[in-house]
DNA sequence: TGCACGATCTCG
DNA sequence: GAGATCGTGCAT
């Protein structure tokens, strides 16, 4: 008796503003490589939109890094920074439109950094498909309706649009 | 082929 | 305030 469904197409075709919005209160499951099954509540996310939005990586362009980027909504887009932080992103919006979110908190954990290390995650999640995967997926539970927003974090250097408040904070 | 830097975090 | 640590994009 599964109280909850998990999430498909239609909630990740849609722009990625909308998509990081309505994340707050859904819940990502992971089943980790011993069969142990957890659910975490997200709580913090952030919105990348195109190739026009200098913060986002597809204003690089369709490149390896970016391609899943461009696929339809569900994928998984994970890439390490630092050289030692897996950040998890889902694709959202249409094919050919490169948009995603960030995961920055869920739970008691708040940190992208954090939050990819709680998950173990790696190089092997990039690609990935929300809707067919046994280890990492997203199910629909109550949106948590108080929120924030602010401007995304560390992305100074992305002229005009590092003012855009597409950074969203559950709680009041 | 090389190099500077990043959607970060921890420790001191 | 600095170090850890490495893939990526762009210059050379």
């Amino acid at each position: 008796m599964t109280a909850f469904s998990r999430l498909r197409s239609a909630f990740f075709r849609r722009d990625a503003v909308t998509v990081a919005r309505e994340l707050l209160g859904k819940t990502i499951v992971r089943r980790f490589e011993s069969g142990e099954i957890k659910r975490f509540v997200i709580v913090e996310t952030e919105a990348y939109l195109g190739e026009d939005d200098l913060a986002c990586h597809a204003s690089k362009g369709r490149t390896p890094r970016t391609e899943v980027m461009y696929h339809d909504g569900g994928k998984i887009y994970v890439y390490l920074i630092y050289g030692m932080y897996w950040m998890l992103n889902f694709v959202t919006g249409d094919d050919g439109h490169p948009q995603a979110v960030l995961i920055r908190g869920v739970d008691n954990v708040i940190g992208s950094g954090r939050v990819g290390r709680l998950l173990q995650l790696d190089k092997t999640f990039y690609g990935e498909d929300l809707f067919t995967s046994e280890r990492l997926w997203v199910e629909d539970s109550p949106m948590l309706e108080q929120y924030t927003t602010a401007p995304r974090v560390g992305v100074d250097y992305a002229g005009e649009w590092k003012d855009r408040k597409w950074r969203f904070i559950a709680g009041k």
